[in-house]
DNA sequence: CTTGACCTTGGCGTCAACGTCAAGCAGGAT
DNA sequence: ATCCTGCTTGACGTTGACGCCAAGGTCAAG
């Protein structure tokens, strides 16, 4: 079952992500995450956990925080028009060719890099 | 064969490769690059190609300019010494990690695209 | 009531990665 | 001779993504 009570403070959230208050600010100004508010004080539900979970991968995979928003926005509520639909479908089509571009990329890398491990490791057996 | 012969000026690099001279500027100033000199005028020979190639590849995957360096530096020229050989292989191990670690997230990213995609493919047929 | 921990909103600072002039050289075409 | 094209070296400007205070609110513990 999935948990919809439990809440987490900023300090909570810094810490179980690993990143500082004034990022998580930032996030929020720029309308990645949107956490209620108890007063003055923020709260964090759930969502956006997991929205700065996928905040943060997306920042590994070298994404700008606008292209990170853009992501965002289509999982966000789903559109129930045709015309909307058709759009989220193309965006998706967009970012999976990107993915699939930086897979290429990565998978190209790491060849190379057994090629160089290989010639390393030929060298050291040979001074040693 | 490879061709050793045949070199460039920073237009043909620019234009070959989708940057500004700029750019090219920008990364010789920062070591990426070496052109030769012909009086004034930079030329650019097969190596700063195949270096230009690995930047901007690094750059898709969203490594700053500074960790690109050092992933230069380590195809560059072969240690002949042991331990900066130990040290290399090191190096190595700690690169295949990140980008494993990419490769993961990315294909976290590409299975959640699937799974929207699926269910958004399910609304368009059910609304026409 | 004061202290301390934790939070809030500004707002200036910084660093990377270039962009964008400005001013000038060098060599071929008119 | 001058013009244009393509290059050169500065050097200041910009954008994104925060860092880093300052100044103050709130609330439980002592």
């Amino acid at each position: 079952m999935i948990d919809t009570t439990t809440t987490w403070t900023i300090a909570q959230m810094a810490d179980d992500y690993d990143v500082t208050h004034r990022a998580l600010r930032h996030y929020e100004h720029l309308g990645l995450l949107a956490p209620d508010r108890e007063g003055q004080r923020r709260i964090y539900h759930r969502r956006e956990r997991t929205r700065l979970a996928l905040i943060l991968r997306g920042r590994r995979l070298g994404f700008s925080l606008e292209e990170i928003a853009t992501i965002l926005d289509m999982y966000d509520d789903q559109p129930g028009e045709v015309g909307q639909l058709r759009y989220l479908l193309s965006q998706i089509g967009d970012r999976r060719a990107d993915l699939e571009r930086r897979r290429r990329d990565i998978e190209d890398s790491l060849r190379e890099l057994d090629e160089l491990e290989q010639r390393c490791a030929e060298d050291v057996a040979r001074l040693s």
